[in-house]
DNA sequence: GCAGTTTTCGTCAAGATGACGATTAGCGGC
DNA sequence: GCCGCTAATCGTCATCTTGACGAAAACTGC
């Protein structure tokens, strides 16, 4: 094993940053944290860290994910999203950041974590229309998330990410609407998301939680491709 | 701007790896080079190399690709994969690599770069039937590679990445079928691909360069998504 | 019991798909 | 110039899927 030369291999530092959806009071919502460190200092932005030096990327998204947001992590989908590298995107030195996207169903609120003073969950809407918002390049990460999010409900069963370990049929189309911003015919997308092989895996309970009629409880399926998807 | 506070900022090497898919003699083959360097000298890798210090990440992608195969590379489409950062991927030190996917037409043999004493195209099959040929992580990434470019075949006009500039609706077909490693119906593909909005756009022209009846040559369209998708 | 709400099942026309027959338009050889 | 070969392109038909929407079922609150 050799030295470490930094002529031959340029230091970078690496960091994970976390784009993380959730769905609170019927809109499509991300963790947003304020800085409490230089640069951006009292800005919002993604969360996220540097990686440490004996840590895979993975095991870096997840801590970072506990850390600075104590949300309970173990039913969080956690997926990579993407690099940015841009040797301009952090004035301090050169980083390159590898976005990790997040989906988990409606959680407690955020509390603030170790290099953060506040921490929310706020409209994407909101937050993609002010493109200045964001501290670093974290305005182009949120929106390349929630485009991922958006095309992968199409062919995976993402969309059950979002919500509870059971959830009726109703509310995996809640998420649809959301996402994609655009209303779904209820009986229409019933018969479909129920024809679907490996979506849903019936639990046998019922619920009137969202009023009217009990509705059938489902758990996600096996399926990890939806044959056929579910198309906009 | 602050100093560079190792401490801090654990220092990382940063790589681009690439996977460089064509098809050739009616195969599906990646760029593999031979290592000219330790660890793993003389062994099959993909093509990569450290990003250089104020170089963006994809530019540091298609400057590898140009330096360490001599390869035109101005028709090839390309396209970030994934990060990979495994603290053992590379025994000399901490290396987290970000690898593109890459997709060209038929082009010449590649030559050996810098690092490289050899490089040749190689039918992925074979690379991914023997999962210690390659070095470092390079299986899997290749694997990764070859399952995106798989998916995104459905819903993306990427099939055309493999296609000279002016292709058939046969030619088309091949890369599905050899991409897919299924028979298409040409009927029924060629129904489908000239119904799909904005795939193809027509030239006038048509070719016998496959035999038979002469065939339209069609240029790829302007559509990024596929509406209604090829489904597998 | 009744109004309101939501789930769930049905129907029907239009569009997409898969299997495959038939026709068309070049080629090479004679 | 005609014949067979090859491959592109067009058609047909039964089946499946989709989108629009009617209607019944099963709960809640009053």
């Amino acid at each position: 094993m050799r030295h470490y030369q930094p002529e031959k291999y340029p230091p970078f530092a690496v960091t994970v940053d976390l784009v993380v959806l959730t769905i609170r009071a019927d809109r499509l919502c991300a963790l947003v944290v304020r800085r409490g460190e230089r640069p951006y200092l009292g800005r919002w932005a993604l969360a996220g860290g540097f990686v440490r030096p004996d840590e895979d990327l993975d095991t870096a998204a997840r801590r970072e994910l506990a850390e600075e947001t104590g949300l309970p992590v173990g039913s969080v989908h956690l997926e990579q999203l993407a690099s940015y590298g841009d040797p301009a995107r952090d004035p301090r030195m050169r980083v390159v950041t590898v976005a990790y996207l997040a989906l988990a169903p409606d959680l407690p609120s955020p509390r603030a974590g170790t290099d953060t003073v506040d921490a929310k969950w706020e409209p994407v809407t909101d937050l993609l229309g002010k493109p200045a918002t964001l501290a670093f390049d974290h305005h182009r990460i949120l929106g390349d998330g929630v485009e991922r999010a958006r095309s992968k409900l199409e062919y995976t069963p993402l969309a059950t990410a979002f919500c509870p370990t059971e959830f009726t049929v109703a509310e995996l189309r809640r998420v649809y609407e959301l996402v994609w911003d655009t209303p779904i015919d209820p009986r229409n997308f019933h018969r479909k998301v129920t024809g679907v092989a490996g979506l849903l895996a019936s639990t046998g309970h019922t619920t009137t939680r969202d009023g009217g009629r009990p509705a059938q409880l489902y758990r996600r399926g096996e399926a990890t491709l939806l044959h056929p998807p579910m198309l906009r």
